[in-house]
DNA sequence: ACAACATTTGAACAACTGTTCAAGTGTTAT
DNA sequence: ATAACACTTGAACAGTTGTTCAAATGTTGT
């Protein structure tokens, strides 16, 4: 990382905030980095998905094969009502696809973005 | 993605759920792979972190450069108390590190992981 | 048409989350 | 010691979220 006491030639070295409280240079850098609001919200939403054991665990269990809502309620031990609103998340967010099969409906992860966003995830916690 | 219609050898073809309601095979094999409860937890704990615009924002600030609680404050227009309470949290999660420096207390992102599951997040959104 | 089953849906409820506000702590300079 | 500033903290509040329950929809077999 940078070290922020040696400041850019040119830079007036006060560390204090205030008067000059926000360090102009500073911020107008990493706003002008930063992505835009619309872009930021999206990012979000998408990580609230993962953000719920419950989704989590379904995503998962997808992530080995394609399952019913039937299937999926009982392998977490959960009512098919539950499990269906959040399927019914993951699918607006279109992280999962299904399909009609009879009286089921088959669920399966949309994309594989899904897995490698779960597989970093637990890298990161594994560490 | 694997085939449901095609079931391996040896295992009955009733697509039906009920009576035999759950496809023991299916739930028991996705089941085995599943992770353990705590770690499941721990990861959506993790990305709960991410599904937050301002705590996303504040996140995408320090990738850029370490930051006073001040200027992220006045980067993202907010209080310089709802900040630190994000990054309160944040720091809990060991997403980020800080230290004080003078008056001002600087915080930087943890590690790279970090950085790394933006950029997955984002890729996904603007694929 | 009917019964049985798989799934979806909406309302209701408790639990959780993020921001605000006011008061607190810690640091520096006078 | 005091004042000024940067930050933190706790309580309170509104808004959101996940589960439950009951009722509805869709599909299949008789």
């Amino acid at each position: 990382m940078e070290n922020r006491t040696v400041p850019p030639a040119g830079a007036e070295d006060a560390p204090a905030c205030e008067a000059f409280c926000v360090h102009d240079e500073i911020t107008r850098r990493a706003l002008q980095k930063l992505p835009e609001e619309n872009l930021l919200f999206d990012l979000a939403e998408l990580y609230k998905m993962f953000g719920d054991s419950t989704r989590v665990k379904i995503l998962f269990l997808l992530f080995e094969e394609e399952m019913c809502v039937c299937d999926i309620a009982e392998s977490l031990g959960m009512t098919t009502s539950a499990i269906s609103h959040q399927l019914r998340i993951l699918k607006n967010a279109k992280l999962v696809t299904y399909r009609r099969e009879g009286k089921s409906v088959i669920y399966a992860l949309a994309d594989d973005h899904v897995s490698k966003i779960l597989e970093l995830g637990l890298e990161h916690i594994c560490e």
